[in-house]
DNA sequence: ATGGGTGCAAATCCTTTGCATCTGC
DNA sequence: GCAGATGCAAAGGATTTGCACCCAT
């Protein structure tokens, strides 16, 4: 699978990998230059399509928010924060019965490829901002 | 509540809640339009926003698609074409467990407003769209 | 006259595309 | 020399902002 793919492309699968927060385009290419100085964002771009066609990454987004990468292909839920945007990993299974999300499916007509446990609200990161915010 | 709301707010407020289909900030423009042919495209996404902020609608988003914006507010699921950028509402109650819910936010540290079972796969039209392309 | 709300246009941000160039074969 | 990949800049689409104007107080 990999071994199609060139410096570049295996340089943003190798950032991708080693960033679980789920970088945006600009992120990852920020951090693909320290490896490719040369690369540019179009080429960043264009590889994480290709990646995400290929199904060998994942496209999160979360509002108007900019789309979100990650390299994790195991199926797994997130967390959302409402307040700053993130996107975290939640470590532990979701457990969720079958036929639960079979029917659910049918009852839209979708042809269920996969499914997702979202929990939204506020990041601890935030929850620390609005407590100093409220000692000044 | 919807008191404080002006004429322009209440109007946009009605499409959503006519729409079941999550429309587009442009989409609601087009259709609101209708009631008020003065309004701005600015003015809805302000209208838009301060409704989110007020907490009378959500927003919703998948990938880089455009947001969609929901005057829905009990609390239910999605199903997203990977295909089309459809999102569909869930009819039908998903049941999660609350304990298993809260273990998850404890885990990433999220303090919970809320959740969502996202599935993704392909909607109806784009099941029929590429079977009709297998027969030509 | 004052302030909030609004339309319009310009600005901004994210993403894609066009095109000339470069690379490896 | 050719095909595919790439950088750069420009285009495109979604969303926000600046600003002058208008209306109700």
């Amino acid at each position: 699978m990999e071994d199609i793919l060139n410096a570049n492309a295996r340089a943003v699968l190798e950032v991708l990998r080693a960033n679980t927060r789920h970088p945006t385009a600009q992120e990852v290419y920020d951090e693909v230059r320290r490896a490719r100085p040369h690369i540019g964002l179009a080429t960043v771009y264009r590889i994480l399509r290709q990646l995400a066609e290929q199904k060998m990454i994942k496209v999160w987004g979360y509002g108007s928010e900019s789309a979100r990468y990650d390299a994790c292909t195991h199926r797994h839920d997130h967390a959302c924060c409402t307040e700053c945007g993130a996107l975290l990993d939640v470590p532990v299974e979701v457990v969720l019965s079958h036929a639960e999300l079979e029917k659910a499916a049918r009852a839209t007509g979708i042809e269920m490829g996969s499914h997702e446990v979202r929990i939204y609200g506020r990041c601890q990161d935030c929850q620390a901002k609005s407590k100093k915010a409220r000692l000044t």
